[in-house]
DNA sequence: CCAAAAGTGTTCGCTCTACACCCATGT
DNA sequence: ACATGGGTGTAGAGCGAACACTTTTGG
């Protein structure tokens, strides 16, 4: 097979900043980096992009050795290639966003990778770029939690409303009127509400709710304030 | 130096998805493929990333190459990794698009690259997986546009509101009320009425506007409608 | 019985939308 | 004089924001 001669081949990594709700706060999973440079440094977990995979199954690959989990929401954010960004040799990253349940983290897994989940306010400091592409996810989220329900994919399947809203609140970092919130997200019709509650977080008791899943795929889709009647694409 | 040996290295491309508006309709800056695979068929501009650029300097190059032009806007799109979607050598290439005044484009440039202008809703069958680049750049220009004042990049610096207005309908593919719509872009501070008007459209003359500057850059992260007070970030 | 969190409705102001007429001028 | 596109104001509806009290129950 011809080739492209005289091109520069390069190294392609997958970072993957991975990101939990733990009930009260937001949280990051950091591992220990096993090889040098940086070796024994707090890092997101990432890997090379093999020979045969693609990008999306590049990702997915990564965070299941970590976490153990499959179909989990994964979103490609940035592609960070400056020459300088790993000091071994030249790496071009792709970086992916991923959201997930953390109860559903499988510790036993990630022992292999010293992982810890850290308060997203007291991350300690990463290698290379890494802190870059930690704000720029952090921003990625807030932009698109603001117009599509991707929230969610960090809550168990049960869970309250009072939950929903201190997580709102620590994505925003604001605080919400608890009744035009409940206003709002009932509105939207994308959730069940469950005939049992949750009595951990009070005495009275917080009715669970889970999403309705046809209503969450159709209106995922729905933001476009601006502009009247735009046709979707 | 040391470096990680054993793995697999591979081509890394850009591409450019570049937009102009005649006024009229959006259009598409196209090549026709000057190498194999798929020689002579249209194209996206594109080319190699180099072993001392950034993506961004590559993408920069790759536009000037074309166009002749510098400081355009011009924003990462995605990272598209598929193993088979170049059939001559696995390439992964980083898309990117442009917003540029196409009175500014310069004609002897692109006399190299046999480069052409399509309108959006007629472009010619693309070659590997651009296409679905193109789709999704033009969703994200949407998303964008819906909230911040990028459109603004696809006209001279001295338009008026009725052109504005054509464009939003273009990219939104609507109609708009057009006292709605001048009330609202008037309301938001970032445009100047200048004293001179066009006498192209019609008899009577539209009045030019030019950008306020300082209210354009303060005002571009100003979206969020969901959450009352968020910080930025 | 008291503390702590859950749940719920109303009012007000503002923003968005719908809608129609006059103006300026080149032919 | 008329055809063409430019420019402007108002009224009504719907949405978002502010705001306080009652309920439940474990301790």
């Amino acid at each position: 097979m011809l080739k492209y001669s005289k091109q520069t081949r390069l190294l392609l990594a997958v970072d993957c900043i991975i990101f939990g709700f733990d009930g009260e706060v937001l949280k990051l999973l950091l591992i220990k980096r096993g090889f040098q440079p940086e070796k024994g440094n707090w890092s997101l977990m990432g890997g090379f992009v093999q020979a045969d995979e693609s990008l999306d199954q590049s990702a997915n690959r990564i965070l299941k050795q970590l976490t153990g989990l499959e179909g989990v929401y994964l979103e490609q954010l940035y592609t960070y290639g400056d020459p300088q960004r790993d000091p071994m040799e030249r790496t071009v990253s792709v970086a992916y966003f991923a959201l997930i349940d953390i109860q559903k983290y499988q510790t036993q897994i990630s022992s292999d990778y010293q992982a810890e989940w850290f308060q997203l306010k007291r991350t300690p400091k990463l290698i290379f770029d890494q802190q870059e592409m930690l704000d720029q996810a952090r921003k990625r989220i807030r932009y698109k939690a603001a117009m599509h329900p991707i929230l969610f994919e960090l809550l168990p399947t049960k869970f309250t409303i009072p939950q929903l809203q201190t997580l709102y609140e620590c994505v925003f970092n604001t605080t919400i009127d608890k009744r035009n919130f409940s206003k709002r997200v009932l509105a939207t019709g994308l959730l069940i509400k469950l005939a049992d509650k949750d009595k951990a977080g009070s005495k009275r008791g917080a009715y669970y709710y889970q999403l309705n899943m046809q209503n969450y795929y159709a209106k995922f889709q729905a933001f476009m304030n601006f502009i009247p009647n735009p046709d979707t694409l």
